[in-house]
DNA sequence: TATCGGTATTGATAAAATCTATTTAACACC
DNA sequence: GGTGTTAAATAGATTTTATCAATACCGATA
């Protein structure tokens, strides 16, 4: 069994198709069909049912792939060894961002930091905060930008900013004659959330404090993005809460919506976060300073009071 | 970069000699030298320090070798995947056992285990319960026996059997004219204890519920045998507590000191442990039936209370 | 049954892993 | 400082393996 080979049956597993799988693997399909074979001689197994079109996996063919899995993950990560001894600044990053903070932050460093590291190749994905948990574990991620603190023992965290909740109030709502909020104003039934598996909701919900079976739930209004749920509240369906950054892009025309907390005022902390194994820790450094750069033209508050993200 | 290599890397890291590394690995010295200075050449590192005699790792070449040991480990996983579909029961299987469990429970279902499973290798490892959870993790146990319950969330277990603690209570001591005793009876600065690192040695310091602090640890004799226990305590040392099949082996002039506890006894559960990757499960089941089976002639208690194994 | 999309097979070739034999380097001892 | 010993590196030959181009095969479909 080679490593070749496993990345070999990977491409299969993934196109369904062996000359497909053959040009993105840089050789010819009867390579790989010879070597595919051989790995299933020896194993002595059918990894694929080529009966089938297109062809799939046997169940037998899953666990194998997942292994695989592992292993070339393992073997990629020995040359992350070396760069990581060799302090250099390169190569494949992946980097999982929660659907709030994506939006908003990206457009802020990327640009500043493909310039600076030309190297490093960013390939970003937009994850919930449970998947980037996970795929941090098990190395199909390098690093990640979550709301925090976790409080997870295989995770560690590195704060980037810190990002006040800003009330998005809308006209004849009972608090908006109000210029500053508190959060005893708040009441959850009167909130637009989004929808479940964003932690910024549970965010809210936190800050809410109200014993979770409280929340009336006949009124399901939950959307993904916070454009939804602005226009839902100008329709009169209740008001929201946004993180800061998000405001800086609500129209002129409902900027005066927009409703501050009194200090100490709500917030959510978002940092980058890594696995405790520490592999490209050079990269992810770079990414902290240049963000934390970055940001810190634009949010600069000091009293804040940290929310949960957790549920 | 290949699993052979990386496995030839592992051996001469392990032997600190090209030429014994090579007799192990079946290949001449030279098809060694040549591999490994390819793996070199393609990481641009240098792995081994030749200068020095033995041959010793570099800073960096340490840590390729920890990172290989993933891979290959990982490499290896790839035929239990295949084992474990066919139902195969063969192959090596890694088990660790706990100390105080080791000497009496080994003994009784080695023999008849190698009988009934040719196939298996068993490899077993007498470590220390925490050594045992990170060596399960890492992949380099396949199961383990050791008392539970650990409520450690990657960790599976099976319950084997309950083992009674037996109270060893020499002449002369206050508690010997009682004929079974309680657990109130017990006073911790008056127990012989096993040294640190033994889970029973927990479990007794449990089960007195004494706040740690009031032990009085001016009087340190803490043996990692619990025939020198006995010893001790035949000495005037005070008296010790044992677990059960280690009653077993008391020689017939001392079983007159053994004191068991009235019902409820307090008792260890110890069970087989495993990592949650399931992976071996043919082999584990196999262990699982035969040291229940071999035991349930042995020990059969009704009425213990567990006491847990954990500080 | 002719055609198409796809995989397996064949035979040639280039690349590699391994071997034996030999050289070189490092160290220990006189 | 020479000399013997031990162990690793190097050279050259040989075997094995991976890969390729060309082609045969196979099943579905029109």
């Amino acid at each position: 069994m080679t490593i070749t080979q496993l990345k070999y049956v990977l491409a299969v597993a993934e196109h369904q198709n062996f000359t497909k799988a053959a040009q993105k693997t840089f050789v010819t399909q009867p390579t790989l069909s010879m070597q595919i074979q051989k790995l299933e001689e020896e194993l002595d197994i059918q990894i694929f049912d080529r009966s089938k079109k297109p062809i799939v996996l046997t169940s037998i063919g899953e666990k194998i792939v997942s292994q695989a899995h592992n292993i070339v993950n393992e073997a990629e990560r020995m040359q992350d060894v070396v760069d990581q001894e060799k302090g250099y600044i390169g190569g494949e990053f992946r980097l999982g961002i929660i659907p709030t903070v994506m939006p908003t932050l990206l457009p802020m460093f990327l640009k500043n930091f493909a310039n600076r590291y030309p190297k490093v190749q960013l390939k970003i994905e937009e994850l919930t905060t449970d998947d980037i948990i996970t795929k941090l574990i098990d190395g199909y991620l390098d690093a990640a930008i979550a709301a925090t603190p976790l409080m997870h023992e295989k995770i560690k965290e590195r704060a980037l900013y810190y990002e006040p909740f800003v009330g998005y109030i809308p006209e004849n709502h009972r608090l908006s004659s109000e210029v500053k909020i508190n959060s005893t104003d708040l009441d959850i039934d009167d909130i637009l959330l989004l929808e479940d598996g964003h932690c910024f909701r549970d965010g809210v919900i936190n800050l809410c404090k109200s014993p979770k079976h409280s929340r009336n739930d006949n009124f399901q209004l939950q959307s993904g993005s916070f454009e939804t749920l602005i226009k839902l509240s100008n329709e009169g369906l209740g008001m929201t809460l946004l993180p800061y950054l998000h405001t800086l892009d609500v129209p002129k025309s409902q900027i005066k919506n927009l409703h501050y907390f009194n200090e100490p005022s709500p917030a959510r902390e978002v940092s980058i976060i890594y696995s405790k194994s520490e592999l490209k820790m050079q990269i992810t450094n770079a990414l902290y300073d240049v963000i934390s750069g970055v940001v810190r033209g634009a949010i600069a508050f000091q009293d804040v009071k940290i929310i949960s993200p957790l549920k």
